[in-house]
RNA sequence: GGGCGGCUAGCUCAGUUGGUUAGAGCGCCAUCCUCACACGGUGGAAGUCACAGGUUCGAGUCCUGUGCCGCCCACCA
């Protein structure tokens, strides 16, 4: 390798491709990601948010990654014992649906063309070929993670683990079957969990409908009006509803708008009289009839339901609201859950009118196999023919949709299994309240313990082939003597009478049941799977080896931060929780950090769907992995999401073009700069796909990848520098002004990066390498080291602390930018692998594992960075000048300062870099400095500047500038005087403040005198008009 | 309907416990291909800190209200 590193074969751009394949195969090699137990040092565990094995990588996750690589590597170096734990998901529902629909589109076959064997084997190729994809870019993307421990949660530990877990559960009596109306996704023909399902707003109908009451007495109407959005779902009615007491009803929704109006703010107001009014107005015009209905309805009486001729009864339930509506509610047990619950206080038959197809079943009569959509067009068409419509309202609704098949929801009712939740949420609430986990942000433990306080059961049983089979198998025919003699002496098995219906639920801890296991009987297992973050929430423990109590488990858990999305906060977080208690009994992690969520350029999430993703690889590919996990740690900040305008890269001339709503979805797209076409990820079309991809980017990159190409030029430079290095431990006196300021910077900065990765200030530490490595130590200690390594007599010892300098630099960067850092190190390695500023070390034989800064604050100098504030802030005046005057880089100027002693005797020795970094050579320094004729001049640093500008000048600028200047002095002292002559602000304002003002008061008038003067100086001289 | 976050330069964002001339990156203007870096250097222009009140000697920062944007939660026919 020595070769290859030769420094004058440095090319002037870091080159990411190339450290990438050299130096993670190194790491691996090496063996430096993997960590096994070792009570002599501390653990410091993170595992992995195990990504679906659906698809590929977004960034999201490289954002997820990044942030968990920085902390692990940057622990590493702290000298934690480091454990990355990685892993995929099986992700249930994702992934069968993603096979599912390729299979469709592909072959134009179901699921149940195939079975259910060749299905699952399907989605195990399937996986296999997407977890390779994914494990690789994390591993493209710097990941440190422990290889050798990759788990999925499909893999034989996972499933140990879930069995146990269920086993555990169900001894407990935690879990139950039981009928449920259920979120029905007809697609994919499971029921989903409420997390699954998002609301979307649609145009919609609002119907009024009639169902004729049953021989209706003299007086009575002959007909009941009731309003739904659903009109096909009546075939299922099973009775109307109408309020027991729509009088108290009425009264108590008045009472509480009058309480509402008495504490509204004026803008409420109106709006609410206006309801009141409503309601006011309802009542004397409904509430006769809505007691003569309910009269009805305690009588037995009864409505026919139209189309299909079912007698139904009129119940009295307060879900009927006399406020709204007809004050009537139609009640489709089947399928509604408001409904359902209805139904069971009043013991009404249920019926179901839907197949899990999401056609009708032959509960709906003539419109048994009939979808929906058009079963609702049938059921209206033919209730208008009746003349049992009343009216029809446009109106939006909400609607259900499955989160993964974005199909319509339908309520449906099914046998499903939960888990009750009452004593498990409640330790996942305490474990947050206690602090035994901590939630960073804080805001977002309100979210966690409002969900968990809800106490609802979770439903974990999935209608699919693709997970973990629920351990359960039925014996309908066994008696429980048949049990007790077939499993007598076994501890790993269990049985329980099913509550709600017939029969023996038998859970089976590790071990099938096989089918004769009960002789003379036939068992059966159930054919449903486990709710996918049934396994997801054992993923801390059961990663590590539970239900064995492995040296892993026991040096690793809890583990010590988990790095995730808000948005599985409930989903995923407080259920390791509660099971990491359940099973282990202590929790899975001590911290929990949320970080953004990557937004496009109009405030929307990213998504493959809506085709404004970015894919990490195209941004790898096009500026390297260091550039974007420096760019994603700039952009993570405590409070802001990260919004991130979208390009798309054109594939021939690497023009941008704006993403928008509009282009995002389309499968080709003409470069506007050189006019030829290219693919989009949408391309199906041969034609299209023929076509040169254009990569989808974000120049918000661009910050990493300039950034990197600064640190790599900046290595360059002082590796071509090093030449003749020999190693050797400056002793202070030697050390130059801008060593030391090197050094007192560097502790400083140590101490704030150190802290920002303390309290995930991910931005922050950011921002402080940026800012340091960029406007300090490239801008001003390299540059000052120039002069220095030029000369014999200095050189040695410039060497040695350019070397020690950038040796920490580097350390700092490593766990944001992994592998320039690791090509760096190397090459600085051949050239001083030796060198230190405190003490000489061989250096680590690599960066990942050298050791974390330490700041050492005998370093920090105050004095020093304040003279070096001063020189900076001359530097940066002579260079004003200069462009100000239009004087050329290479025309030297020269320079003059009036000053006292002491601030000359600070500053004059640094003459020789105001000559190497401004082109300005001082002539003079001291309090008897007199102005040249022809001059600019500046305050600086309190002290006065002339710039001779005899021979090139443009001097009518200097004194249109020195007027503008002093307009400005003479407001900015009017204000400040103002403020002190100010009663209030002299006898209530702090001492310090008020010192402070007088002190700032003091130089504006000084500067303003002395600025008076070189305007008449510049007026008076040869040059001015 | 409830909750959370945001609103600061053309764009994307920082802004410590309130302290008086509000910062960065990109973009823009001028200038320089100077021997680490044009993915660069130097200098510059650019902001009524969403709006309205309030607290305070002093508010981008604290309080109240309003508006707009985004997200999460919620069973309303």
């Amino acid at each position: 390798m020595a070769t290859e590193l030769a420094a004058h074969e440095l090319p002037k751009q870091y080159d990411h491709s190339q450290a990438q394949s050299r130096w993670y195969p190194f790491w691996l090699e090496r063996g430096y990601f993997h960590s096994e137990p070792d009570p002599d040092r501390q653990p410091y565990t993170i595992v992995i948010p195990p990504p679906n094995v659906t698809g590929a990588l977004h960034l999201g996750h490289a954002l997820n990654n990044s942030l968990q690589d920085i902390l692990i590597r940057w622990r590493r170096m702290q000298g934690y014992n480091a454990l990355w734990m990685p892993g995929t998901d099986h992700a249930g529902i994702a992934t069968q649906a993603v096979v599912e629909r390729r299979l469709l589109e592909e072959e134009k076959k179901t699921r149940h063309d195939l079975g259910r064997a060749a299905l699952v084997e399907r989605i195990w190729r399937w996986k296999d070929e997407y977890e390779t994809r994914i494990l690789s870019q994390l591993q493209q993307l710097g990941c440190s993670c422990d290889w050798q421990r990759t788990r999925f949660t499909l893999d034989p530990q996972c499933v140990r683990a879930v069995r146990h877990t269920f086993f555990g559960m169900f001894k407990s009596g935690l879990i139950y079957r039981g009928t449920r109306l259920v979120n029905w996704d007809t697609l994919l023909q499971t029921a989903v969990s409420d997390d699954e399902v998002t609301h979307e707003t649609v145009a919609g109908h609002f119907w009024h409908l009639r169902y004729p009451v049953i021989d209706p007495k003299p007086g009575e109407p002959a007909f009941v009006s009731i309003a739904t959005t659903r009109p096909e779902t009546m075939l299922g009615d099973t009775a109307v509803a109408v309020h027991p007491d729509p009088e108290q009803a009425l009264a108590a929704a008045e009472r509480a708008l009058g309480e509402k109006l008495a504490s509204a703010s004026e803008k409420e107001r109106a709006g609410l009289e206006r309801e009141l009014q409503q309601l006011v107005e309802r009542r004397r015009a409904l509430l006769p009839h809505l007691i003569q209905l309910r009269d009805m309805a305690l009588a037995g009486r009864k409505v026919r339901l139209p189309l299909v001729n079912r007698e139904i009864p009129l119940v009295a339930d307060v879900w009927a609201k006399p406020e709204l509506g007809s004050g009537c509610v139609k009640i489709t047990p089947a399928h509604d859950p408001n409904d359902y619950e209805v139904a069971r206080r009043q013991q009404l038959p249920m019926i179901n009118i839907l197949n899990p197809d999401g056609t009708l079943n032959e509960n709906a009569g003539p419109y048994a196999a009939l979808r929906i959509a058009k079963a609702r067009e049938r059921v209206v068409a033919d209730l208008e023919a009746q003349g049992l419509v009343e009216s029809v309202e446009d109106r939006e609704i909400e609607l259900a949709h499955s989160d993964r098949s974005k199909t319509p929801i339908e309520p449906y009712l099914a046998d499903q299994w939960f888990v009750k939740m009452e004593d498990l949420s409640q330790s996942a609430m305490d474990a947050v309240t206690d602090g035994r986990v901590k939630i960073v942000p804080g805001r977002y433990a309100r979210g966690y313990l409002d969900w968990l306080s809800e106490k609802r059961d979770w439903p974990v049983s999935r209608q699919l082939w693709w997970g973990h089979r629920i351990p359960i198998w039925y014996a309908p025919t066994a008696s429980e003597a048949d049990l007790k003699r077939a499993f007598a002496g076994r501890a790993d098995v269990v049985w329980r009478r099913d509550d709600e219906n017939e029969g023996w639920l038998i859970c089976a801890q590790e071990v099938d049941l096989s089918e004769d296991a009960i002789p003379g009987h036939k068992i059966e297992q159930e054919v449903d799977v486990l709710d996918t973050w049934f396994s997801s929430a054992l993923w801390p423990h059961s990663t590590l080896g539970w239900p064995e109590q492995t040296p892993e488990l026991q040096y690793y858990y809890p583990t010590s931060t988990l790095v995730t999305n808000r948005d599985i906060m409930t989903l995923w977080v407080a259920r390791m929780v509660l099971t990491g208690l359940f099973n282990v009994g202590d929790v899975p992690f001590r911290e929990v950090y949320i970080h953004p969520k990557i937004l496009d350029g109009y405030g929307e999430g990213m998504s493959k769907s809506k085709g404004n993703g970015v894919d990490p690889l195209d941004v790898i590919e096009s500026v390297g992995a260091d550039s974007l996990r420096f760019s994603l740690a700039y952009l993570t900040t405590e409070t802001q999401d990260v919004r991130m305008p979208v390009e798309f890269e054109c594939p021939h001339c690497h023009a941008h073009i704006e993403q928008t709503k509009k282009n995002r979805v389309l499968p080709r797209i003409e470069c506007k700069k050189c006019g030829q076409p290219f693919s989009t990820q949408w391309a199906t079309r041969p034609e299209d796909l023929a076509l040169a991809r254009g990569a989808v980017v974000s120049e918000r990159f661009e910050l990493g990848r300039n950034f990197c190409n600064k640190l790599w030029n900046a290595a360059r430079f002082a590796i071509m520098n090093l030449e003749g290095y020999s190693p050797g431990l400056v002793v202070p006196d030697e050390l130059a002004i801008e060593d030391r300021w090197m050094l007192s910077r560097l502790t400083t900065v140590t101490t704030q990066c150190t802290a920002a990765l303390e309290e995930y200030r991910f931005g922050d530490a950011a921002r402080v390498l940026y800012d340091f490595a960029w406007n300090e130590f490239c801008s001003f200690y390299l540059e000052m080291a120039k002069p220095r390594l030029q000369d014999p007599a200095s050189r040695a010892n410039a060497q040695r602390i350019l070397a020690g300098a950038l040796d920490v630099l580097l350390r700092l960067l490593h766990p944001m930018i992994p592998f320039l850092t690791e090509e760096v190190w190397q090459r600085l390695g051949q050239l001083a692998p030796t060198r230190g500023i405190d003490e000489l070390e061989p250096a680590a034989e690599s960066i990942m594992i050298a050791p974390w800064p330490e700041a050492d604050e005998a370093r920090a100098d105050e004095e020093i960075e304040s003279r070096f504030a001063r020189f900076q802030e001359l530097l940066a005046g002579l260079r004003e000048v200069r462009s100000r005057q239009n004087i050329p880089p290479r025309t030297p100027i020269r320079f003059s300062v009036r000053s006292v002693d002491a601030t000359r005797d600070l500053l004059a020795p640094l003459t020789p870099y105001f000559d190497a970094m401004a082109g300005a050579h001082a002539t003079a320094w001291g309090p008897q400095v007199a102005a040249p004729p022809a001059a600019a001049s500046f305050v600086a640093a309190g002290a006065e500047v002339f710039v001779d500008l005899a021979g090139h000048i443009d001097l009518e600028a200097e004194v249109a500038r020195k007027k503008k200047e002093l307009e400005r002095l003479a407001s900015a002292i009017a204000g400040k005087q103002r403020q002190l002559a100010n009663e209030n602000f002299v006898s209530r304002a702090p001492a310090a403040v008020i010192e402070k003002e007088r002190a700032a008061l003091a130089e504006l008038e000084q500067l303003r005198a002395t600025t008076e003067a070189a305007l008449a100086a510049a007026e008076g001289s040869p040059g001015a008009k």
